[in-house]
RNA sequence: GGCGCUUUGGCGGAGUGGUUACGCAGCGGUCUGCAAAACCGCGUACACCGGUUCAAUUCCGGUAGGCGCCUCCA
């Protein structure tokens, strides 16, 4: 059973769909450049979300939207686009601008390894609708008009202010933006932006008769009309959209249908990095293209994401990150013992010097005092004794405590401590795999006959006492990522990296 | 001004009313041709001040610090 914390009720809940099909609807990236570590951050965290409502057995429908409309960089009435800022910068159009971000986004989140949402919706595509949503609003009564576009009514909609715990007369006392004069009411937005004449915009729609283009909000409000139809399960966010964005989204909905819009919002923090802001003015703003330059895959960023929680304000070091890696790189170094301990029982192989893998590298490692209590990670199992826990880890049921600390608020950092401390089979790893997306078994292959060859060749000159010979090989085998350590029982390689 | 988060050992980071995760780094030991790994052991963290309690890092109140968002940035 999931149990999520639901921003809307500011508390953490089971987690009951509303249907045989779980709607989640994810805020994706505005493609004006490239995503830096902290937009990563969250598709990471909704990935492990969606990955852990499959494994809980849900069906699940899940929409990411690409923001490839050009908006205003303030909120202000005036100001630059961000796209024609960048197109302007690039010498491109609007439209290629976005479709080169788009590329690279998805480059990055393929390099992550994170499920494809079953719609990738770009918000281009959905301006009919936008259009069709405003004349909805205003047939409702939601909207009026300016000289500068239609407006939401936000006095019209009685809750406006619940979903942020907004303070709207603190919002009015507070504005630090010079707000429209036409507004009605400070916390108004627009829905539709019209384009003046002589002002210059190369994404326009025609609207009312007047060139114009839709307000950032709507977009998001209308394509989870369109593609999965309100109210959804599930709408994930970053933090930075609860008092605007996703306030707005659920104005609108409600104008539009009278309906609510989610059941569960889910908000992740932001990250700091050395303890400071993401920002551009700070220069701390890490791409995955900057960590691969510093030795560091898009893995070993996972890794250091998901040993935290998605709610708490992460702070990445490079430090941190090495830890995570070396973290990943052990848990490798597991399956490889493992590929090792089906050696003996392989045909075409067969070699004297690698005969003790039959009893498997674990035989030669000291055995860990049985503890009276079992460990910490089938606790929730609520198993009587250690016998029970040594049948545990034979029965799957460190998977199952695995799982349970995910479905508890997606706690991933508990569940990486349950996989540091038990012992794992094969089949465990590949589940493993399948909820966290890490890449662990693709990137741990079996070494070849060859390598194999090698190892044994090395063993029998160090029997012979050729050192000098064996040092030769464990250099080749350097080469190939591979190091041979020697214990009492023969060799063992384990991957360098 | 409004909303919210946070303070855990060198770094990162879970969690819990009593048994004090986990990873990385460090130290000592076993082992070893060398090396590395592995294993064993170690460090006795929970900002501060009160309160509740048999017992608080964990609950309550206060103090101090840090941070984020409200700037179409997740």
């Amino acid at each position: 059973m999931l149990r999520i914390y639901n921003t809307a009720e500011r508390k953490v809940e089971d987690f009951k769909p509303l249907s045989g099909v779980v709607k989640i609807y994810t805020c994706g990236p505005t493609v004006y450049s490239y995503a830096h570590i902290g937009n990563l951050t969250a598709y990471i965290y909704w990935d492990l979300l969606v990955r852990v409502l499959k494994l809980d057995g849900y069906r699940v429908k899940r929409v990411l939207n690409l923001t490839d409309v050009g908006h205003l960089v303030s909120d202000a009435d005036d100001g630059e686009d961000k796209l024609e800022k960048g197109a302007a910068k690039e010498g491109k159009s609007v439209y290629e601008v976005a479709d080169y971000y788009i590329k690279a986004f998805l480059k990055d989140y393929h390099g992550l390894s994170l499920i494809e949402p079953d719609v990738l919706a770009r918000a281009t595509d959905y301006i009919d609708e936008d259009m069709q949503a405003v004349d909805l609003m205003t047939k409702n009564g939601f909207t009026y008009e300016t000289s500068d576009g239609i407006y939401y009514d936000t006095a019209q909609f009685s809750s406006y202010a619940n979903f942020a715990k907004l303070d709207l007369a603190g919002l009015k006392a507070g504005a630090r933006v010079g707000f429209s004069e036409e507004k009605r009411n400070a916390s108004d937005f627009a829905v539709w932006k019209f384009i003046k004449p002589g002002e210059k915009h190369a994404m326009r729609w025609d609207y009312l008769g007047r060139p114009g283009y839709p307000g950032w909000h709507l977009e998001c409000a209308t394509i989870i009309n369109k593609e999965l139809g309100e109210p959804i399960d599930i709408h994930t966010g970053g933090i930075d959209h609860i008092p605007i964005h996703h306030t707005n989204e659920i104005a609108e909905t409600y104008a539009m249908t009278g309906r609510k819009l989610a059941h569960y919002w889910l908000h992740c923090d932001f990250i700091t990095i050395d303890g400071e802001k993401v920002s551009k003015s700070l220069g701390n703003i890490y791409t995955l293209d900057d960590l691969a330059k510093r030795g560091f895959s898009p893995m070993d960023f996972k890794m250091w994401v998901l040993s935290g929680h998605y709610q708490g304000t992460r702070n990445f070091t490079f430090e941190s990150l090495e830890a995570a890696k070396q973290r990943r790189l052990n848990w490798r170094n597991k399956i490889a013992l493992l590929h090792q301990s089906t050696y003996a029982t392989k045909p075409n192989f067969s070699n004297a010097g690698l005969e003790f893998l039959s009893t498997s590298y674990a035989g030669t490692r000291t055995e860990p005092p049985l503890r009276d209590e079992p460990v910490r990670s089938v606790r929730n199992i609520r198993v009587e004794n250690s016998n029970h826990f040594m049948h545990s880890k034979k029965s799957g049921l460190v998977i199952g405590s695995i799982l349970d600390a995910v479905n508890n608020n997606l706690n991933s950092a508990e569940a990486f401590s349950i996989i540091d401390t038990s012992e794992l089979s094969m089949e465990d790893w590949v589940k493993v795999d399948e909820l966290f997306g890490l890449n662990l078994i693709s990137d741990s292959p079996d070494i070849d006959d060859e390598t194999r060859g090698l190892i044994s060749e090395r063993q029998a000159a160090r029997e012979h006492k050729d050192y000098a010979r064996s040092d030769e090989i464990r250099d080749v085998l350097k080469q190939k990522g591979i190091t041979v350590e020697d214990t009492p029982s023969g060799p063992v390689w384990q991957y360098l990296n």
